[in-house]
RNA sequence: GGCCCCAUAGUCCAACGGUUAGGAUGCAGGCCUUUCAAGCCUGAGGCACGGGUUCAACUCCCGUUGGGGCUACCA
């Protein structure tokens, strides 16, 4: 397909909904698989709510996704005059008109029509409100108005091609003739993404499925500039546990890209998850971890679903916080990319919590390798590497309460018997075949479970009753730190 | 209310006329073992309902029910 060109035209509301960033993501995959090109349009033409800091979050969420646009930003604001002259053009050809009839007397004729039982009341134009003669009245009064699309009522259907839902057809008598310019002069929405969409010269509008109602009037505006009309692609949306619309009013952070970011997650993890909610590869094909590259060879809009899908999250529960398969996702990402991938998204996180040690790509880059190899087997986000990583990678443990009540305060001798422990390793050979004899070898003498000496050793070297082979952390940990930490546990307060 | 869209396990996706309806996630159990929000294995759990069409329907058609969207001088 020649000169593809695909957009994403978010509002700048303050946060970059996941719902959003999703068709962000689908539009760029179809871009950059047909070559074509990219467009970030900012739609802030709501100047109350439109803000640089707004802004900023969708080029930062954009940027962190690795969603690159080769044309933008562009600001709408900016293609006003364009937007009224549009509107303009459009009165002189005859395909809208001033109309004079206030909010008030039409929503009084709507509801009388529906006090009448008639079925779904619509502006279609002079004499449905008010008739021609009031209408020059007022007109010669210089009272205010409106433009109104005029929507041709005795044409054909309007109809279009939607390459998820299939073949629309709409009766244009479902389709009021809708407001171009408000009476102060300023274009709407409807309008605005025509004009912009056909400047920009788009051919694919890829948008969630909430604009699928909007589109045949959107068809019929093109018509009337007579402008190309481009391919559309809606997908369905992306619904809170509930069925209930997503929302951050109701939701909270959830539905933020950024939240993601700040907890933890990979976007590589993130626009894997996003392309699977919605859609698949088919073919039997049952792998679900893509990077970008292959959901770019892969994608397919003709396969994204048409039924709504829901987050599964639980805000009063911490581990729930957001769908159990992003995270799910995010920890197998963690644990499988390469350590090249994975660096530079670790890095800032170890930097900002006092973590990072030039060593660490020095002389002690091998361990610090093998260490965070080590690791993240079992973490889920990059934030446990600067909580429970901790306590290798820096000085600090941060104990557990669980952790600790479980297997260092359930026996009084431990605290001995850890300091003792620490003896026989101070003359062992710092391995882990080694350190596992001299621990075995110990709890024999002592007649104790080698189980209760391996799991407070865990807990005293990592504060977590979770973690590696508890001889694997000690050489993570090294040979001083080990011995201190043996030698010094923490008060055992219960 | 009107118009439009949708409907496979709790959730996300496969199967598209003939399969024991598959995978992932989540859940339960087991193994490993010194631990587990790790790994491996096992298990429970689904075609919304009713009519058609067909030798045969999750798959096609119609209806019902349920869900969603739009219906602004919001975007």
């Amino acid at each position: 397909m020649a000169n593809v060109r695909t957009r994403m035209a978010p509002s700048p509301t303050g946060y970059f909904h996941v719902g959003s960033a999703r068709t962000a993501l689908f539009s760029w995959l179809f871009a950059r698989q047909h070559g074509g090109e990219f467009v970030l349009r900012i739609e802030d033409t709501d100047h109350e709510r439109s803000t640089q800091a707004s802004v900023d979050v969708i080029l930062d969420s954009m940027a962190w996704l690795g969603l690159d646009y080769d044309i933008g930003p562009i600001y709408q604001s900016h293609n006003l005059p364009r937007h009224t002259q549009a509107a303009a053009d459009l009165l002189a050809s005859g395909h809208a008109y001033r109309c004079y009839a206030t909010t008030e007397e039409i929503g009084r004729v709507r509801e009388e029509a529906n006090a009448r039982g008639v079925r779904s009341w619509k502006y279609t134009g002079y004499g449905c409100v008010i008739d021609e003669a009031e209408q020059a009245r007022r007109a010669e009064q210089g009272l205010p108005s409106v433009v109104r699309f005029r929507v041709p009522r005795e044409g054909d259907s309007v109809t279009f091609t939607d390459l998820v839902y299939g073949d629309q057809v709409i009766d244009p008598n479902e389709i009021e003739d809708f407001v171009l310019l408000r009476q102060d002069g300023s274009p709407l929405y409807m309008l605005s993404v025509v004009c912009d969409d056909v400047d920009e010269a788009i051919t694919h509008i890829l948008r969630g499925q909430d604009h699928l109602s909007n589109t045949p009037k959107q068809v019929l505006l093109y018509q009337a500039m007579g402008a190309p009309v481009p391919q559309f692609a809606h997908t369905a949306l992306i619904m809170a546990p509930d069925g209930s619309k997503l929302s951050k009013r109701k939701h909270g952070e959830v539905v933020s890209i950024t939240t993601y970011r700040d907890k933890g997650f990979l976007p590589e993890a993130m626009v894997n998850f996003m392309a699977l909610v919605g859609y698949s590869a088919g073919d039997g094909d049952t792998r679900e971890m893509f990077n970008r590259a292959e959901l770019i060879e892969r994608f397919d809009i003709a396969r994204v679903g048409r039924a709504n899908a829901k987050f599964t999250f639980d805000a009063n529960n911490p581990k729930q916080w957001t769908d159990a398969k992003a995270q799910s996702l995010n920890a197998e990402w963690l644990r499988t990319m390469t350590l090249e991938e994975l660096m530079p998204h670790l890095r800032p996180w170890l930097e900002r919590a006092g973590l990072w040690d030039d060593a660490f790509e020095g002389e002690r880059a091998e361990w610090f390798r093998a260490t965070i190899d080590l690791i993240r087997q079992r973490f889920w986000t990059l934030e446990d590497f600067v909580t429970q990583g901790a306590a290798y990678l820096g000085d600090r443990v941060v104990f557990d309460a669980a952790a600790v009540k479980k297997n260092l305060a359930k026996d009084p001798r431990l605290p001995v018997l850890l300091a003792g422990l620490a003896d026989r390793f101070e003359a062992a050979e710092f391995e882990h075949d080694a350190l596992e004899a001299a621990l075995r070898g110990f709890a024999e003498e002592q007649g104790v479970g080698a189980g209760l000496l391996i799991n407070g050793m865990r807990t005293a070297l990592t504060g977590q009753s979770v973690g590696p082979s508890a001889f694997e952390v000690c050489v993570a940990v090294g040979r001083e730190r080990t011995l201190h930490r043996l030698r010094n546990l923490p008060a055992l307060a219960e």
